[in-house]
DNA sequence: GTCGGCATTTCGACCACAAGAGGAG
DNA sequence: CGCTCCTCTTGTGGTCGAAATGCCG
């Protein structure tokens, strides 16, 4: 499983996407979910590049590896060494970007000076952009973040005409603050400069990327901020509805629109279990993201009582959970998934609905 | 500390139908 | 043994409502 796409059983598969349990090409991936709207919502990211058979969850800036949340277990959790080795969080993403906009992504994974000092808590304790948007000013209440979130979003709409004349990659790689200027494609294993030839797509002009619907080119680092770059006619309202729209991930999910295609980040790795897993066991993602769940090598007998505990409930509700629900037939769900319904319930081919996922419209 | 009332969250049932499984010929 | 045909079973997602849970006075 996993080193080749499960698609086209040819090129080798470099995005999880955990909606069809699938290890897909670029190329692949991107003929895949461009299929029809529902699709389009599937959030992918990077592959595990030690399993092949995970999504990657972080990025180690040392070893320049995208590692699952068991790899990077096996691999930091062991070793002293290794274990302080600076990781970074790896965005998910949904839509059909285009070979910039995934550069724009997982740009963050690379090195970046700034975040040179940044301790590995301080990077990998942040596990939303929510958060990293909080760092400076911690909101009182979900509204507070809310409103926050809305502000970037109303502000990089505001600094749209300063991209406009400047391309893609160049405005995307150059920082104000220098972020992004180590920023270096070959340092990718996925190799996004072959991207669009992948596809068959040429982007001989990067700002042919803007045109039509035009798009959001949203940076997002690790280490709490959230850049504008790009937004030449993304509208105020697709950005709102963006955030309507994910109301149960405390993340600011932004859609970039270009034709029909929508873009979103996630701070953290789409429906990470778990992440959730930190959340419902109560230990902290920093205990948990920097040491195993059943602690490292001469752990017991830690003075910190809380955080044996935190270890003991996370390790009673992994033996006890139930996993994610994992599609079995994915031609089934793609039924399913186009499939009219009457209050949520099939309804019989040409008989009246309430609701087409297609559409998102009703017949009567 | 206990109880009742209210709000919120969780979870199973429901639906149609194509794909899958398995048996018969 | 392999193939075709047929019948039965399975699984898929959005919504509703009951049950469970949490909170407050």
């Amino acid at each position: 499983m996993g080193y080749v796409c499960d698609f086209c059983g040819e090129q080798r598969s470099m995005v999880y996407c955990r909606s069809d349990a699938a290890c897909l090409c670029l190329s692949c991936d991107r003929n895949v979910h461009a299929a029809n709207a529902l699709s389009k919502r599937h959030s992918r990211t990077l592959l595990c590049e030690r399993c092949s058979s995970q999504p990657a969850l972080v990025r180690c800036a040392e070893e320049k590896v995208s590692l699952c949340q068991n790899c990077d277990w096996t691999g930091h959790g062991t070793s002293t060494s290794a274990s302080a080795h600076k990781r970074q969080t790896i965005n998910c993403y949904s839509g059909c970007p285009s070979a910039s906009e995934l550069s724009s992504i997982w740009s963050f994974v690379l090195d970046f000076p700034s975040a040179s000092e940044s301790t590995y808590e301080q990077n990998m304790g942040l596990m939303s952009i929510a958060e990293n948007v909080a760092t400076e000013t911690w909101p009182s209440s979900k509204e507070e973040a809310d409103r926050q979130n809305l502000e970037s979003i109303l502000q990089m709409s505001d600094s749209r005409e300063v991209g406009k004349s400047s391309t893609c990659k160049s405005a995307t790689f150059s920082g104000d603050d220098g972020l992004y200027d180590d920023f270096n494609m070959d340092e990718m294993d996925l190799n996004l400069e072959n991207y669009d030839e992948l596809f068959g797509v040429g982007l001989n002009n990067p700002e042919e990327a803007f045109e039509g619907g035009g798009i959001a080119s949203l940076f997002v680092s690790s280490v709490g901020r959230v850049n504008a770059m790009q937004q030449p006619t993304c509208s105020n309202a697709a950005s709102a509805d963006s955030i309507m729209s994910t109301k149960t991930e405390p993340v600011i999910c932004v859609t970039a629109r270009q034709g029909h295609s929508t873009l979103s980040f996630s701070g953290i790795t789409g429906d990470s279990s778990a992440a959730a897993d930190y959340q419902d066991c109560g230990a902290s993602p920093m205990l948990l993201m920097g040491e195993p769940p059943w602690g490292p090598p001469g752990a017991e007998g830690s003075p910190s009582a809380n955080r044996t505990n935190a270890v003991m409930r996370y390790k009673e509700k992994k033996k006890t959970r139930q996993f994610e629900k994992r599609v079995r037939y994915a031609s089934r769900k793609a039924r399913a998934d186009v499939r009219k319904r009457v209050k949520g319930r099939f309804v019989k081919a040409g008989g009246h609905y309430d609701y087409d996922p297609l559409t998102e419209t009703r017949s009567y």
